[in-house]
DNA sequence: CATTCAACTTGATATAGATCAAGTTCGCTT
DNA sequence: AAGCGAACTTGATCTATATCAAGTTGAATG
């Protein structure tokens, strides 16, 4: 029962996750994590494309996403999710609009996902749940207002010194290419400031 | 009675405003909105300076503020808030931990604010208050996605036309050199570009 | 293990927009 | 309405980073 063990230790972690931001009665998550449903992604595919309104809101076991617009042909990347976060065109998920974005596996991915209107039902249902969906909007809202002062302060020699001093790791899970997409610069530039480094 | 007179149709707007978003109660919304306040301040004022925490929630009856951070010594423009709108430094208000950045009355202006702990409390009593939390974090981040993609997209020149195109009466409101900051540029390329559009 | 294609590197040149330096205009204050 | 300072304009440079153009490496595939 292999795909068992993956789906419950997976939402063991997602219990784990939700509990960090509210309290929530067992019978509640018990009916809670029953709407969310195992699925995976082979490295290249889409979780994602521009146009497409997002059904789902996802969390991720294992693996690397990127999320990118197409500008003028030009790939311009947002961010990437990770383990143990939660992924998806978000605002679209919102507001049940077209997303103006891509969001493409990196890596083969495994996670976890609720459709929006099991989410809404359960936001109906309880109030425990409502509360999540507030503080998990305010914790992201608190990170897209840090990112936006890194954006717009910084030349990319300090982004990049910035990034390596705080997410190293990065530098081994993502190609540089999108890493210089992500840092708002070539990548030659990127290629330049790294080689400048050593 | 011209103070109360302002309080009562200034908490008329905040009513119709809060029910965009959630149905509720008349015994709800006479609770929740006894614990909202009249304030205001003169032009040049502060709402919030960088390293204090935010401890209201403001929605603003009239005037103009603008939100900046300071970066070595220059002030990095991030936003704008009108009438009709709701104001403070969001992020730290939501986390509870120093405000990165400045809020300041570009003419006088005139709020209605509820404190943190109250509003927490409300959060706590009324489910509709709850999901009002929810769905307004969602619609400022659905604002901040957009915001993002306009900021990374686009040349000084289209962000400008663009500008020009959605919000002409910004040209009025707000000063030349905090619109340049706002769209990433000097005032003299942004006076530039207006030149060159005439 | 040879081939191939994409990802990187490196160098030469181009350019959008910044910076520096005078003007000029506009809105307050007295 | 005269005078002042801040906000804009305009022109002359400067520079960080993009773009273009070859290489080089390196991982995936038959």
């Amino acid at each position: 029962m292999k795909h068992k063990d993956n789906h419950s230790s997976a939402l063991a972690a997602l219990k784990a996750n939700v509990l960090k931001l509210t309290e929530m009665q067992e019978a509640e998550w018990e009916d809670f994590s029953s709407h969310w449903h195992y699925c995976s992604l082979e490295k290249g595919e889409y979780l994602i494309r521009e146009g497409e309104t997002e059904r789902y809101f996802y969390y991720v076991i294992s693996g690397v996403l990127r999320g990118y617009f197409l500008i003028d042909g030009e790939e311009i990347c947002v961010g990437f999710t990770y383990d143990d976060d939660y992924s998806g065109s978000y605002d679209s998920f919102l507001s049940q609009r077209p997303s103006e974005w891509y969001l493409q596996a990196i890596t083969d991915t495994r996670l976890l996902r609720i459709s929006h209107s099991d989410l809404m039902h359960m936001f109906d249902q309880y109030k425990s749940v409502e509360r999540w969906g507030r503080m998990f909007n305010a914790k992201i809202l608190i990170g897209m207002s840090r990112r936006q002062l890194e954006v717009r302060s910084y030349t990319a020699e300090e982004k990049f010194e910035r990034l390596m001093s705080q997410s190293p790791h990065i530098f081994q899970l993502v190609p540089q290419k999108y890493l210089a997409s992500y840092l708002g610069m070539t990548p030659e530039t990127l290629s330049r400031l790294r080689k400048k480094r050593k």
